[in-house]
DNA sequence: CGCCAGCCTTGACGCAGATCAAAGACGGGG
DNA sequence: CCCCGTCTTTGATCTGCGTCAAGGCTGGCG
């Protein structure tokens, strides 16, 4: 266990989004207090790989801070993502003891971790967490589904503008609202991984983010900076009936 | 309600795989009579829709009979398949009353429905219902990432071989057996539906199975007949790593 | 029995995105 | 401050699949 481990095991249980998420306000003091007894922390630094694919795997956890992405891949190297994994979003399946999918820490990372059988205990006892739990679970099915119609039937300008779209709704929740529906933020992942994310190769990703740059979409500084001057345009690009969700 | 309605309602609950999939043997007898009480049944003909994306849906389903799709489309028409319901496949969702997607009949289809409301407090105060459901939707959202390795990093040749060894391996799962890794069975779409499914034409569907056949990799009898010589060459056509499951 | 409507197959051609290749921009460490 | 490894951009070329366009089956209905 690393100092910084240490340190946040120490912290109230309110850096816990599983606090927020899966525990609801129906919780006895007995309860939360079962959880906590089975609950740790982990931290893992930037592009350290959390879990293979196949291993042992006995806990279940919540993003706390940072991000990690679920990958799938085919024996000659191709390598599809399949989950994006953000604050408060939960990894890991009650029920079965061994990870379905490559779990990557892409920034450094800190999850909150219950040990598996206890936690599918509470789960079975404790309805209101079971049923929390579902919600959750229902919520990353619709996005998994939403994420086929991006890789079975968008263009690659639409599938980036889609990506970008989808980082900035998630950062906007999170409460860095710029005004005026502009909006400044740090993309998380590199052109490769975002390739991963969205079914193409890196130069493409590279070529399309280039384009949206040009047509006045997007700004870019340095790598990692982004700025949208309209959001309204940018969900235009994505192709999507909807407006995405965004807030304001 | 049809007369076929009227038929099914009177049988006994053996027929509605709720029963088997989502309703455990811990259940008392009185949780099984609220289920019945909330429960009716709904037949459609093939090519039917049985509700559009954003209308109202105020129930769950659980196919009894013939096969479902979940799909998604954008303004200009272009359609993905996101979801391939088979029977004693879960459909809709607890706590929320909008369709997220068209569901449609592919065939003749009977579904046994739950007054949504009524169902939400069953989940709500029996614990292994809804801990059954978790499973069930965990499950799916398995297979929704698999797919999404399919869609975003699979070749048209090998999209259309998973899609046939998924479609033998459910039928296989049924009881459908034949002797000596040989199957044979109905493919249940039409080379449009397969393309929905695989985010291809269905001009290159075709092709594909042509090329298949030509390689003998499967068999064609008419339109919908299929058979497969040999269930590991397919696997390996489909390039999984798995076998994919298969029993036996 | 034969016509017609829906599927399905096959062919020719073009293009979006993959592949191969090379050269910039960083940013961190010595 | 400069060097070097990593990430990114850009260019040239190739190719798998989409698009457009003709026919071919098959089963249902007059």
């Amino acid at each position: 266990m690393s100092l910084q481990d240490v340190k946040l095991a120490s912290q109230k249980c309110a850096d816990c989004p599983i606090r927020h998420r899966a525990v609801c306000s129906r919780c006895e003091p007995e309860e939360l207090a079962l959880l906590e007894e089975v609950k740790f922390y982990r931290s893992y630094a930037a592009g350290q790989t959390v879990i293979w694919s196949g291993d042992r795997m006995d806990f279940v956890a919540s993003v706390v801070s940072g991000i990690a992405t679920l990958t799938q891949t085919l024996e000659d190297g191709r390598r599809q993502m399949v989950g994006l994994l953000l604050p408060s979003d939960f990894v890991g399946r009650p029920g079965r003891g061994t990870a379905a999918f490559d779990v990557t820490a892409t920034t450094d990372l800190v999850m909150c971790c219950f040990r598996r059988k206890p936690f599918e205990e509470i789960l079975a006892n404790t309805p209101h967490i079971a049923n929390r739990l579902l919600e959750m679970t229902l919520d990353e099915l619709d996005a998994a589904r939403e994420w086929m119609l991006l890789l079975g039937r968008k263009t690659a300008r639409e599938k980036i503008a889609s990506l970008i779209a989808i980082i900035a709704r998630r950062d906007a929740a999170l409460g860095r609202r710029t005004p005026g529906r502009r909006f400044s933020f740090e993309l998380p992942l590199t052109r490769e991984a975002m390739a991963d994310y969205l079914g193409l190769t890196l130069e493409t990703v590279s070529r399309q983010m280039s384009a949206l740059k040009r047509d006045g979409v997007i700004e870019l500084e340095g790598k990692r900076g982004i700025t949208i001057p309209d959001v309204d345009r940018l969900i235009e690009e994505a192709g999507d009936d909807s407006d995405g969700g965004f807030p304001g």
